[in-house]
DNA sequence: GCAAGGTC
């Protein structure tokens, strides 16, 4: 009896592969909390063991625990300790090991996958050398390719492994040194350290850099010339030379043109595809998805939740093509019993289910798609959504595409041609199963060339060149893709850290004061750090490393050497370091214009205080105020005193807009509940100074009618008024419990009709535009909001 | 309380 242990990198893996060698025969087991799979053949025993990805981590010696006393310089030079991360797998492969005659690593087949090996084998404790070892070279988890894979076993790499090797220690000391030296240095300590990495610093300078481009933009006037025709309805259409840079020309032209009526010099007509979109990769998904307004790091979340209960495929995968092997058919006949049943239909009733194809053909894994129909486990809120989300991706990949009439005409007005353009859906086709796509149409009439058109109007718009966008979870992705930044399984992990360590915010995102400063910190020292060229150079050194033609030591060593010019170089800039960082935290960012100096009025945020001023001195504008939320920058103005309007996010609140000026009756204007039974005012959610909620006229200070109300809970509008005091009835909804009251707390209603009112079915109406998320939570999280108002 | 890379 021989017994054969196999090791996988991940439990699906190991799963698919045993089956596939088994023959279907193979066994998942479970023994004192290790999971793995098992099967045999006459006197052949082979145990499958998964891992999770990496069983250890590397770390630092203890003598540098402190960051204030450790010595960067030799904490470079330092050796490093390895410390097991997965304990189940360190305990699964010692004991399996001890009974296996021989070893098969069949971690994936990439440098990650042959660390991983690597260290399973380091953690067994035989030499990579030894007969006993060998290694399953497949990159895809499919019959043919596995059977031939284990047919011909070949050796473990060891170069491999040490490329992947020297960049887990290169990012380490590299991202340790610099995190503690900027850190340190502008005294951001404990749980408000700085961090800087090879992978999160260059994505911070990219969104830096783009709002400084922003901030820096001269917007330029420039007018388009628009022709309004008519045929049959109105249509439009613009000066084929395209816009004009005075609005003296334009009215040169106007003056030119005025009162002649139109020649049609060209027109084409034609039919054009609406083209079906590529199966899912990760960063497809996650693009797509930050469209529906989940963050790519939650939405990574859910998919490993929806793979993990089997619902959909693995979701970290570079392929967007789905694999011959795929039973296409089979996985729509298993969703026409889903929610989505007609969609699925619709795809089965085609005589012929032709997939679409993305530029990526990878190996690694099918696109993402629905392995099975969530049944009676119904799923909620988001993970509902990004279900749906990957059930009609798919769905739609399958359907026929689309199909959309183009027409476009240039037409003569003395001498002036104008170009128009319409579009009309002929056939929505996959659009009809996916609906997060929108296609405008417009109008346009067929017209034949010299045909003669009647011009209603020529008009000249004026317009301001743009600064280009800021980037959004969606496109920010993209660029770190292109850039090599990071892996299709770190990216979005990478954003979350930036978001969480407060140097972005939002999305679009947008740059915090502190995260323009450490950009602006860490450059003041030349340093590849900050530049993706980093990342590329890394790549190149591991090549090097798996080619043999450097090793190991000489790559880590040289990158040691490098950062010791960094530190230093870092050192003879303390003081500036630590002054830009602190420049930047209390210099504020703009978030609008002062409407008397025309000057810039500055927010400032510090934990949950907020501050907003204009830069000119001794202006009115200048208020403080307690907000518990994110407040962000909406380029409007208040359409009372034209200061800025800013936006305020609270957790689980959809986002409230009001005037940086706590007294602007703009502030006072929503949220309406009722009448004032007192002078016939609207009747308003305040907040007191304090930050507690509670019933206002809107005509205060004049009229001084005030009602208390519940702090916690959701309010809604009944639109009822009190039978007995006048006051709007409201209801109030906790958890699972739901009353309808008056607000006047003594009131007669509250004692006698209470029983009978609450069982009432009203139809609501929202009163605080809350996410759903916050009304179905049971345990209502506690959200101060305690805003110091001037009332 | 550091990084980035696997994966749950």
């Amino acid at each position: 009896m021989t017994t054969t242990l196999i090791i996988a990198e991940k439990f699906d893996a190991a799963r698919r592969i045993s089956y596939i060698l088994s023959g279907g025969t193979s066994k998942q087991k479970r023994s004192q909390g290790l999971n793995y799979i098992e099967y045999s053949d006459k006197d052949d025993r082979t145990v499958m063991v998964p891992l999770s990805g990496h069983i250890v981590e590397l770390d630092f010696q203890e003598e540098f625990r402190d960051w204030s006393k450790a010595d960067l310089s030799r904490m470079i030079f330092s050796e490093l300790i390895t410390k097991v991360k997965n304990k189940t797998a360190h305990e699964t492969l010692t004991r399996m090991a001890q009974e296996a005659d021989r070893i098969i690593v069949a971690t994936d087949y990439d440098r990650e996958g042959e660390l991983i090996g690597q260290e399973a084998l380091n953690i067994i404790g035989v030499d990579a050398d030894s007969d006993k070892i060998s290694r399953a070279k497949f990159s895809s988890l499919t019959a043919p390719e596995i059977k031939n894979s284990f047919a011909d076993l070949i050796k473990v790499d060891r170069d491999i492994a040490d490329s992947a090797a020297a960049r887990e220690e290169i990012d380490l000391i590299w991202g340790s040194v610099l995190t503690r030296f900027f850190s340190v240095a502008a005294r951001r300590l404990g749980t408000n350290f700085l961090s800087i990495g090879r992978v999160q610093t260059p994505t911070l300078a990219l969104i830096v850099r783009r709002e400084e481009e922003i901030h820096n933009f001269v917007p330029e006037k420039y007018w388009r010339i628009v022709a309004t025709f008519f045929k049959d309805e109105e249509f439009q259409g613009e000066l084929e030379s395209g816009p004009v840079k005075s609005k003296e020309e334009a009215e040169e032209i106007l003056d030119a043109i005025n009162g002649k009526d139109g020649n049609v010099i060209r027109f084409t007509m034609e039919n054009v595809p609406i083209k079906k979109p590529p199966p899912f990769n990760t960063t497809e998904f996650l693009r797509e998805v930050s469209k529906i307004g989940i963050s790519p790091a939650r939405a990574m979340r859910i998919a490993e939740s929806l793979y993990t209960s089997g619902l959909i495929s693995y979701p970290r995968t570079d392929n967007m093509v789905y694999n011959r092997t795929l039973p296409l058919k089979g996985i729509v006949e298993k969703l026409s019993k889903s929610p989505f049943s007609k969609e699925a239909q619709m795809v089965l009733d085609q005589e012929k289910i032709i997939p679409s194809r993305g530029k990526v053909e990878a190996t690694d894994h099918p696109p993402i798609y629905p392995v099975s129909a969530p049944g009676n486990r119904a799923l909620k809120g988001e993970y509902m959504r990004v279900y749906e989300l990957i059930v009609r991706r798919f769905l739609a990949t399958l359907y026929r595409q689309g199909l959309e009439e183009r027409k476009e005409a240039s037409i003569d007005i003395g001498g002036r041609s104008f170009i128009t353009r319409g579009r009309k859906v002929l056939d929505p086709g996959w659009l009809e199963i996916y609906p997060y796509r929108r296609i405008y149409e417009n109008f346009h009439p067929d017209l034949a060339e010299g045909e003669t058109v009647k011009v209603i109007s020529v008009n000249p718009l004026e317009e301001t060149t743009k600064p280009p966008p800021r980037y959004d979870m969606g496109n920010i992705l993209k660029t770190m893709e292109e850039l090599k930044l990071g892996t299709k399984s770190t990216r979005h992990d990478i954003l979350e850290k930036l978001q969480a360590r407060g140097f972005i915010e939002g999305n679009p995102i947008i740059p915090t004061g502190l995260g323009i400063a450490l950009i602006d910190a860490v450059t003041t020292v030349k340093s590849t750090i900050s530049e993706p060229e980093m990342t590329a150079h890394l790549e190149d050194d591991m090549d090097g490393i798996a080619n043999r033609r450097k090793t190991r030591d000489t790559v880590v060593n040289e990158s040691r050497e490098m950062l010791l010019v960094v530190l230093k170089d870092l050192d003879g800039n303390r003081e500036k370091v630590k002054e830009i960082i602190n420049k930047g935290l209390t210099k504020g960012e703009k978030i609008g214009t002062c409407p008397e100096h025309n000057t810039d009025v500055m927010l400032l945020k510090d934990r949950e205080r907020v501050r907003f001023w204009c830069v000119t001195e001794g202006c009115q504008i200048k208020y403080d105020m307690f907000i518990n939320g994110k407040v962000t920058s909406t380029e409007k103005k208040c359409p009372i005193c034209e200061k800025p309007i800013v936006r305020i996010i609270r957790r689980g609140q959809s986002p409230e807009e009001r005037c940086v000026d706590p007294k602007c009756k703009y502030n006072l204007q929503r949220q309406e509940l009722g009448v004032c039974p007192s002078d016939g005012g609207k009747l308003i959610i305040r907040q007191s100074r304090y930050g507690k909620r509670f019933v206002g006229c809107a005509n205060y200070p004049a009229c001084t009618v005030t009602y208390p109300l519940p702090q916690m809970g959701y309010l809604t509008i009944t639109g009822e008024t009190c039978e007995f005091c006048k006051a709007p009835l409201l209801i109030s909804t906790r958890g699972n419990r739901k009353w309808k009251f008056c607000p006047k707390m003594d009131c007669e209603f509250n004692h006698k009709g209470k029983k009978k009112a609450s069982e009432k079915k009203v139809k609501p109406v929202k009163v605080e535009k809350k996410g759903k998320k916050t009304v179905k939570r049971k345990k209502t999280r506690k959200v101060k909001t305690n805003e110091k108002t001037a009332t």
